[in-house]
DNA sequence: CATGAATCTGTTCTCGCTAACAGGTTTCCG
DNA sequence: CGGAAACCTGTTAGCGAGAACAGATTCATG
């Protein structure tokens, strides 16, 4: 049973420190570890601290020292596998070092919701804010805001102007081409992510330069939403059926694709092979097990808390530090059979 | 440009009040909407706010009434899609009150994670606490801390000591198996996931009920844990054979038990139908695409944020309200060939 | 044993806001 | 036109911590 003071309330500073004979001030150095606090005191501030189960108030903590300890997520689409796992490692992350994070989900992203997500953040009271997964439409809001207030951006590419970091969405792709060139393949297709997303782009771009330093000729292209809804359109529509190996932009289009392929009498990989990006935790029971590209988020989760707490510190200069995203290969490519 | 009176810093109600002539009440009382003000005064002030882009601090606001507007949610594997729909849902409503939102993630769910949980997010200060999808190995925690803090626990059976809202899993689990007796099927066998989370012992009962009402004989039963893996070890392993449709507890457990059913030769559905639990926005793109049972996890926000409030304004009667499922019928179910 | 330096500890003020009370205006009505 | 009841506004005192300064110990050293 909780032990307080006054009648019912949580106990303060004040109440330890009478309880232990001493001044507030010397709980509040005993609490934050100030080194020149006689060892006597120091315990018998401790134990009156645990007799009555104090905890400190961090919201009196935050209006005194003006830090709130508390990072803010503004987070798109956070019912997708990436930057869902980005946001959780984020804060297991910020965890560790003793912040606490609040998360705004945006689905519909226009600048209107956007800023209405900052605004609500920066109310709460946050000391730093993190941008995951933006479309680059929005990037202007980002930089408005950064003079105010330490931010990173979660995307591949760098920006003068901002701190950012991510998994090297250019090198997955070339990776996943390089691995179906590998293959004999010679007719590649891509079926890209709404290219105004900077992750889209990047991985768009990274099939078309693998396909162009491998001397191969522009293979097909199509755009999807990210939904496998779109990737099954795609591949019941037909367009992509002249190329022998299609590089989705995402594991959940490539689960579409297959599955409009198989629609259609296409056989995967016999007659097509397929490979995604992200390596969602089912891609290994998709039919056939899908060859894709993993992301390491809990990597990306403390690199971006180091960049976010050198920022708050003051640390001005944009840096933009990448993650390597690694090959898994499983079923659903092989070789071309013509 | 925001205009601060102070070097730099941002303005506070004093200096909202030395602009519009008033005192700092005065602007207090504008803020919080007070009834007695000239409309004259209130419109100097509001323009003074307007103009020099005040906006008031949350955390002065939480020290001095003692009310934080912020939730507490305790979430367990939020890489899940019932748990992650759910907490979005809690956040969109949470926000539509005003009210912000902490998560703290488990997914290794032993008694030292989850206490260490409730004690970060009480210490952030929250003014409720909700946990979401718990075992009921974990019951006593929550007991021990509703005396403190408002608590809701989201799931599907009631409790004499906690206020609970949900899904009504059972409801959903006999719409499943009602809908497999009605195409015929007299041997249906059941996944379940892990039985000490409740959502999987409702499920499983709602299973066996449902066969018990209609006069059928015991169905083979199987334990997961929620993982499409543990699904696929299943159905690879044969012992579902005698089955000519299966109700898996969750959609991924039903991906992975139609990978291991299509590998060893059993045709979806001509020669076992399969039924999930979920509707995951993959579902239907699933092959075949999955018969399941969805879940509306946006009103289930919204009624326990409703709950919330009102265990927040000292209502104190233990409530249990529960949301209604939905069928929906795809292409993994259809009658017995035999 | 004096005396300055190094350690420890306490007082007061501040952070930005609301509660509680008190004082000053209107307004209304006999 | 006087007085009470509305209405509007201001003053002061917290909420629970930390910052800054100042004072009180201890300690070492000549």
């Amino acid at each position: 049973m909780p032990e307080a003071t006054r009648g019912g309330q949580k106990p303060s500073i004040y109440d330890v420190a009478r309880a232990a004979g001493v001044s507030h001030m010397t709980v509040s150095r005993v609490l934050n570890g100030h080194p020149n606090i006689r060892e006597s005191t120091r315990a018998r501030v401790l134990q009156a601290i645990d007799e009555m189960q104090y905890t400190r108030s961090s919201i009196a903590r935050a209006l005194a020292t003006s830090r709130t300890m508390r990072i803010g997520v503004l987070v798109d689409s956070p019912v997708q596998w990436g930057p869902n796992s980005t946001l959780r490692a984020i804060e297991s992350a910020a965890r560790a070092q003793h912040y606490s994070v609040s998360a705004f989900a945006t689905s519909d992203e226009d600048a209107e919701t956007i800023s209405a997500g900052i605004a609500d953040l920066v109310a709460q009271g946050i000391d730093a804010l993190c941008v995951i997964a933006p479309r680059s439409s929005a990037s202007e809001l980002f930089r408005e805001h950064s003079s105010n207030m330490p931010t990173l951006v979660i995307k591949s590419e760098p920006d003068a102007h901002l701190h950012t970091a991510g998994v090297d969405q250019y090198a997955g792709a070339r990776m996943a081409v390089a691995h179906l060139i590998g293959q004999g393949h010679r007719e590649i297709a891509h079926v890209a992510g709404p290219l105004d997303w900077y992750d889209a782009r990047a991985r768009w771009q990274g099939w078309r330069d693998e396909l162009r330093d491998a001397g191969l000729p522009e293979g097909r292209f199509a755009q999807g939403d990210w939904t496998a809804e779109s990737g099954y359109r795609l591949g019941a529509a037909g367009d992509l059926d002249r190329s022998t190996a299609v590089f989705a932009a995402n594991d959940q289009m490539a689960l579409g694709l297959i599955h409009g392929f198989v629609e259609r009498g296409r056989r995967v990989p016999a007659d097509v092979s397929v490979i995604g990006f992200d390596d969602l935790p089912d891609a290994r029971h998709f039919l056939p097990p899908l060859t894709t590209v993993r992301q390491d988020f809990t990597a990306l989760g403390s690199l971006a808390l180091r960049l976010l707490l050198a920022a708050i510190d003051g640390d001005d200069t944009a840096t933009h530090e990448l993650i390597a995203p690694e090959l898994i290969v499983r079923s659903s490519t092989s070789g071309p059979s013509r």
